[in-house]
DNA sequence: CGGTATCCGACACGATACTG
DNA sequence: CAGTATCGTGTCGGATACCG
């Protein structure tokens, strides 16, 4: 990740744009609201509303927006049950469930230094 | 994570506000320039400069915004040398080191996904 | 070299309203 | 219930200029 020279031949065009696309992917993923709802779907399928309510200040905008980049990326499964009232379902797919390990790492890590970060904001502001 | 009920109890005071600590932490982490800078640090120190190099794409402002945000939270280490011209080091502390493994963990998950969200994007691209 | 300050456009995001 | 569309604004983030 992060930087690569690549050189003018034609098979470096397959690297570039490779790179590119991980760059892309990483862009996408590495924001807050996408990893909660990775998070949220972690522990079971769930409808919108059970997702709003579960990710505490998004709003409905956000989440439909996030979703749709999820599904389009192929993180998440979207499952329309046409009755009446509609009932939408959001499963994590494999690529999806794989990515939740690491967002679990991320939270176990939060928690495990909050003590940590809180001393450290204290140190800095003096 | 995501999101707790609480009740008015002086005890759940402080689980609230560990709680929305654990939030803006992870609202400040989970971000692709955090992220990047990270993963960069990880290898080894390195200077604002070799940081601006290393990380594509990334401007003055930002590199210098999220270093600074990443000092107060006490991830990284801010090393001056008082030299002409002047010498600045940046080191990951042993929090930001435990957080890049799991940074390492989403770009292994990139790289090895890749493929697999490049189709996803294709056929959702119909 | 590393950092701060300022300006300014782009867009992230919330609020609101409307559909099947 | 789930989703789209629109609008207004606050913030993000790049470009530029200047300081120690």
């Amino acid at each position: 990740m992060v930087t690569k020279q690549f050189g003018s031949t034609p098979e470096a065009a397959d690297l570039r744009r490779a790179d590119s696309l991980a760059r892309e992917i990483f862009s996408d993923i590495a924001n807050k609201w996408a990893l909660l709802i990775i998070e949220a779907l972690g522990e079971r399928t769930l409808r919108f509303t059970e997702l709003r309510q579960e990710i505490d200040g998004i709003s409905h905008k956000m989440l439909t927006q996030n979703l749709r980049m999820l599904e389009r990326n192929g993180l998440i499964e979207r499952e329309v049950h046409p009755t009446v009232p509609p009932r939408v379902e959001y499963t994590l797919t494999e690529p999806g469930t794989a990515l939740r390990s690491v967002v679990d790492g991320m939270c176990d890590w939060t928690q495990r230094y909050l003590a940590h970060i809180e001393s450290a904001r204290d140190r800095s502001a003096v």
